[in-house]
DNA sequence: CTGTAGACCTGGAGGC
DNA sequence: TGCCTCCAGGTCTACA
C-alpha cells in the first residue's frame, strides 16, 4: 500500500490520537520484519512521551525521549488506531505484529502480511542513521526542481522511470505513482534519463508534485477514520490513468495502454500520449 | 562507481 | 474445492 501519500496520510491519520501521550508497553508477536525488531524496544520507550511524528520518505519518525522509532510499512504494512480493552488484547490478526500502548487507552497496532516493513530504534543523529544516509530530496523540498532533477539525469544510462523511482534522487515515489506522473508529463518510461530535456524536467517536477499532493488530499478524505479501521485503504479507490491498465483504452486518446518491464517493474504507458 | 538481479515473505487471483 | 503459478505498493545487498 504506501508509497509517500500512503505514508503521510498515516502519519496524519494516528498523530491526533497519541502525540503527546506517554507510552506504557509493547507487545512484539513476530520480531521478524526487514531486520528484526530491537528485542529491547520496551525499555527503550516504556514510560516516555511520544512528542511528534514526522515522515523522511516512506520512513515514519516517532520521537520519543531523545531517540527515535522507525517504522516502515514495506510493501503490505498499515498502522491502525484501537482502543485498548479486553477484546483488542486477545483479539488480533495473525499479521497483527506490534501494538503499543499508550496512556490515553489507545494501542498503535501494526500489521504487515509481508513483513518487508521495518521497526527500529535509533538514537544518534537521524541524517546519520543509516537507511537516511544516502536518501535523496523530498519531493516537496524547494531544492527538488527542474534544474536539480536535469543535472542528477546527465550522467546516467538509466531510464526516466528508474530515475523517478532512485530514492537517492528523490524519495517517496514507488511504482504506481511513478507510471502515473510519466503519463500525466507526457514523457514515455523507457526513455533514457539523459536525453529528457529542462523543458521536459520541469513538466516532471510539476506533476510529481501535483500528483502527490492530490493523492494525498484523496487519502486524507477516505481515510479519515483511522479509528475502529480495518477496511481497504483509498489506495485502489483511485482510478488510475495507466497503472495496471494494459489493453485497455487510453482515458485520453483511447488507444491501447501498452506494458513492459522495467527495472524489474511492470511499467504501463500510452504510446500516444508520451513521448 | 554504476547498473542490475536476487533476496526477503504472504496472500490473492486466475487457470486447470 | 483444490492445487499450481504468477503477481503485488519496497529497498537492501551482492555481483557483474
Amino acid at each position: 500500500m504506501p508509497e509517500l501519500p500512503e505514508v503521510e496520510v498515516t502519519k496524519k491519520g494516528i498523530s491526533p490520537y497519541i502525540e503527546g501521550n506517554i507510552i506504557k508497553n509493547v507487545i512484539i508477536r513476530n520480531y521478524q520484519l526487514r531486520n528484526n525488531i530491537p528485542h529491547d524496544l520496551l525499555n527503550k520507550i516504556k514510560n516516555l512521551k511520544l512528542k511528534k511524528i514526522t515522515r523522511r520518505a516512506k520512513y515514519l519518525i516517532f520521537s520519543i525521549g531523545k531517540g527515535f522509532l522507525i517504522i516502515h510499512l514495506g510493501m503490505s504494512g498499515r498502522l491502525y488506531i484501537i482502543q485498548s480493552n479486553k477484546k483488542n488484547l486477545f483479539e488480533y490478526d495473525k499479521h497483527d505484529h506490534v501494538d503499543i500502548f499508550f496512556e490515553n487507552n489507545i494501542i498503535l497496532r501494526y500489521r504487515d502480511p509481508r513483513r518487508f516493513g521495518l521497526i527500529d530504534w535509533y538514537t544518534g543523529n537521524l541524517l546519520d542513521y543509516k537507511y537516511f544516509n544516502h536518501l535523496g530530496l523530498e519531493p516537496f523540498d524547494k531544492c527538488f526542481n527542474e534544474q536539480f532533477l536535469y543535472n542528477a539525469m546527465q550522467n546516467t544510462k538509466k531510464t526516466i522511470k528508474s530515475v523517478l523511482m532512485d530514492s537517492t534522487i528523490v524519495v517517496g515515489i514507488g511504482n504506481i505513482y511513478a507510471n502515473e506522473i510519466l503519463f500525466v508529463a507526457g514523457v514515455l518510461p523507457t526513455r533514457i534519463a539523459c536525453t529528457i530535456s529542462l523543458e521536459e524536467c520541469t513538466k516532471l517536477v510539476k506533476q510529481i508534485r501535483c500528483i502527490l499532493k492530490k493523492s494525498i488530499n484523496l487519502g486524507g478524505s477516505s481515510l479519515k477514520d483511522f479509528y475502529h479501521t480495518d477496511g481497504s485503504i483509498g489506495y485502489f479507490q483511485q482510478s488510475f490513468y495507466v497503472y495496471s491498465r494494459n489493453g485497455k483504452k487510453c482515458k485520453i486518446c483511447n488507444s491501447n495502454i501498452k506494458s513492459k518491464i522495467i527495472g524489474q517493474r511492470n511499467t504501463f504507458f500510452c504510446a500516444q500520449c508520451q513521448q
